[in-house]
DNA sequence: TCGAGTGTTATCCC
DNA sequence: GGGGATAACACTCG
């Protein structure tokens, strides 16, 4: 499911359900679920969540994180094709479940669910944020230290260490193409290929533009233009967990948002009307409208 | 049967 | 060392 507004919307449906539970066993069930856990081992019984109590639910970019009464975040990636749901009833357990939460105090479990295991659980120790975001108590997991504040944390000012102006510097001293750098998760985080793709198109730009050609004031309408989008997308995002696990898989639910660009190939532009095409670009797809967005 | 798909990162190379 | 490019991870669907 996942990019920033997707992991915004599981984050916030989550956000009434998880504090003050009390985590009573965690459950890998593939291999892959952990596999990049730099802290403590989650598959052992003694690990330092189990009894703890959840405090928050934090995102930045594309990660997810609980807080608990002590020391430790457990990270939730959602990968490619993540999902997280509460089910209500164990009955249609899916075959791609990797992970189960049980809490001591409420009947409802935590699935991690993962067709394609891009995504993992991970226990990390919290360690001090580099960004100094006014959220999180000034703390982030120490595995996602190198993840660059994302687009909203940026444009709402929450972030002390990166104001909009210099992100803006930022992205305009990269001689890469204006698509990689946005792609790019340390520059800044929560944009992946569907709204990179959206965010050109909506603010004229090829994608193949190299960055540092790029003026101050189109850098701007391109960060403008993604934070409006996403934050669309946010409010357009408002399901359900019990109405995701009606859905079959990840995908389900995705496309809620209108798109002008991304997977529209063949289709006209629907601000001109010229054909949208799809480009092969860092082994996946770019989608621009041939005539609004020229390269530069 | 083959290619393509929403993400991240290890590992090359320059 | 850093930045940049590429491959690899795994599974499903059209």
């Amino acid at each position: 499911m996942p990019e920033l507004p997707e992991v915004e919307t599981v984050r916030s449906e989550l956000a009434p359900w998880l504090p003050k539970k009390k985590v009573a066993a965690i459950r890998i069930l593939h291999p892959r679920a952990t596999r990049r856990n730099t802290g403590p081992s989650l598959r052992s019984a003694k690990n330092p969540i189990i009894g703890g109590e959840i405090n928050s639910v934090n995102r930045r970019g594309k990660f997810i994180w609980l807080t608990f009464d002590r020391p430790y975040a457990l990270i939730i990636h959602l990968g490619m094709s993540g999902q997280v749901l509460l089910p209500k009833s164990p009955a249609a357990l899916s075959p791609h479940l990797r992970a189960r939460i049980e809490f001591t105090n409420g009947k409802r479990e935590l699935h991690f669910i993962d067709q394609r295991t891009f995504g993992y659980l991970a226990l990390e120790e919290l360690v001090e944020d580099p960004f100094a975001s006014a959220e999180f108590d000034g703390q982030i997991p120490r595995s996602i230290t190198h993840i660059a504040p994302d687009l909203l944390e940026v444009l709402n000012g929450k972030v002390l260490a990166r104001s909009h102006k210099e992100l803006n510097a930022m992205i305009r001293s990269r001689k890469s193409e204006i698509k990689r750098v946005l792609l790019n998760q340390e520059v800044v985080s929560g944009v992946g290929n569907i709204y990179a793709d959206e965010g050109l198109w909506s603010a004229k730009i090829h994608p193949e533009t190299r960055a540092h050609h790029l003026t101050e004031r189109e850098v701007d309408r391109l960060l403008n233009a993604l934070a409006t989008i996403m934050a669309r997308a946010i409010e357009a995002g408002g399901t359900s967990i019990d109405e995701q696990y009606k859905r079959v898989n990840g995908e389900s639910g995705y496309f809620d948002v209108e798109l002008d660009a991304y997977g529209r190939d063949g289709e006209p532009c629907s601000r001109c009307g010229t054909l949208i095409q799809r480009l092969r670009f860092m082994n996946r797809s770019s989608h621009l409208c041939p005539k609004c967005q020229k390269k530069g």
